[in-house]
DNA sequence: TATTGTTATACTCTATAACTATA
DNA sequence: TATAGTTATAGAGTATAACAATA
């Protein structure tokens, strides 16, 4: 250790190029909303997969998991999996369709709409604080945006 | 098959909850960027990850590997398996720094520096595509809301 | 003793193939 | 034959532990 003291980062890199390339922002800021995600929903054993997952049946009843995969841009049988365990934990129903006895129908348990419902408490202060650095109208713009990127 | 026709998808779903939700609506926009970076870039054989790599030792030569690895939030010993793949493929050299013998330096090789002189051409139609639905103004706004987001 | 880079390894997430049952 | 769901399995991506060389 001689000269050259600078707090704890090492060299003022250059960054310009890929603060202005959009796919690299947004796969970052992704990571950061994941990392604070865990942080906030710790106690909740929940992830973002199975939030987006109970979130869907919630407004959905009776939702087949095909839709479910679809539209969470899952393989089926990645799912599949995770609903296994969410009927596993009890927060989740599956019951056949009677008009077609392929399809599967999913349903939230009581215990599961309770979940969701706290979940859902939590999700405020989590988002207030990823965009914070935004103004109440900014973040309305930005979703707005997201969704014209990507229409669902 | 009896009636209830609809083209191919099922339901319209409700999806308001998830659309509002700032974290679920990234993380979908972030997949449509990776899976139009694969279309976009098949045949030159890279990845968001190493194209990443690339413009910041092009831009930094001599950047550790530690400092790439915060930079793009990998964990150091993952970084170093794409290091050694980029080294292999003769887009990358390392060397020891004269100042600190424990110190990698990174810098592109002829071979990278075309490389990634030819992805950034890419890049351009590319990004067009995927903000397609973006003004050129309002794509500014994003990317300015993403570095307040994340800033780097 | 602390730091940089590296290897080995385990774990999670994602993708593909094949099977069951119903249509 | 085609479709919805499921299982099994392989692969990619990510995280943790331990080590070597140097400070």
């Amino acid at each position: 250790m001689k000269a050259n003291q600078q707090p704890a980062s090492k060299k003022p890199l250059n960054l310009r190029a890929l603060q202005n390339t959009p796919g690299f922002m947004i796969r970052l800021v992704q990571l950061k909303f994941f990392e604070g995600f865990y942080e906030q929903f710790a106690e909740m054993g929940i992830s973002p997969a199975s939030y987006a997952i109970l979130a869907l049946v919630r407004d959905n009843p009776g939702v087949a998991p095909s839709s479910v995969a679809g539209l969470l841009r899952l393989q089926l049988p990645n799912l599949i999996k995770m609903l296994n365990e969410l009927e596993s934990a009890g927060l989740i129903k599956r019951s056949r369709s009677k008009a077609d006895r392929r399809a599967v129908e999913l349903v939230l348990t009581p215990k599961g709409n309770k979940l969701i419902q706290e979940a859902a408490k939590i999700s405020e202060p989590y988002n207030r604080r990823m965009l914070a650095p935004l103004s109440e109208a900014e973040q309305g713009t930005l979703i707005e945006m997201l969704n014209r990127i990507l229409p669902l």
